[in-house]
DNA sequence: AGAACATATGAACATACATTCACATGTTCA
DNA sequence: TGAACATGTGAATGTATGTTCATATGTTCT
């Protein structure tokens, strides 16, 4: 509502620092690359994906052997596994009836840890 | 309900690989530092929170300027800020009646672009 | 003190999402 | 071919969460 009255009062309060605001525009990230980044960090924002991440640092998995190593059922693991390959952070192999899961790259290894050391400081 | 059955059966399928399951367990993150890590990612899995730590590696701003820059009302920002604060990824300073926003560190800069790289691959 | 204003916050609401359940798919092996 | 089994998947459900709205808090200035 307020948005419509002018410029210079877009919310409840004014701008304080209109050059600030100005400058920080033209740096700002667009919007879909904000969505997809979001995207890509949500995925490591689960428990259990985080601990199928982290056991995938030690070695390539089954799903059921991801299942049984976490105590959860097969169904919940297949599911985070989909969710996990469509943000490529692993990928699959088949073997026969067997599907082997695997990190995409080192990459995802870097960006764990950062985090794991913010939470530790 | 399998899993009351025998150890082999935990979940609906039979553990394929026992001896990785078993080694891959003893590096396995523990449960805190897992939901811990989650919930970290999970501050940066939103495109809004994305956008605020975008535009505060230019300058630290004010409730009323992020409003501004990203169209949104004040109250929404400063429910997101607080996310952030309690997150650590942000810290806040007083000066009158006006409260500023600046990054907790260099670290969260790296993840940030961590991950727009890998997005951007 | 009282008006103006920047910020914080609690409740409500709508949406997103993790897990479960039941079942489908696809492969192996007898 | 049919049984056994590893995996995938859609619907349902409970919970988490982002935004809005109304209002509270705290500071400045007259």
């Amino acid at each position: 509502m307020d948005k419509e009255i002018s410029n210079f009062k877009i919310c409840s309060c004014t701008v304080i620092h209109e050059d600030v605001v100005t400058r920080v525009r033209e740096t700002l990230i667009n919007e879909n690359h904000a969505l997809s980044l979001a995207d890509f960090f949500k995925v490591f924002g689960d428990s259990t994906r985080i601990k199928i991440i982290n056991a995938l640092f030690s070695s390539e998995m089954c799903v059921c052997d991801i299942a049984a190593l976490l105590g959860m059922t097969q169904s919940a693991i297949s599911h985070q596994l989909r969710t996990l390959k469509q943000a490529r952070l692993i990928n699959s192999k088949k073997d026969g009836k067997v599907v082997y899961y695997s990190l995409d790259d080192e990459h995802i290894k870097e960006i764990f840890n950062k985090g794991l050391t913010h939470i530790k400081e």
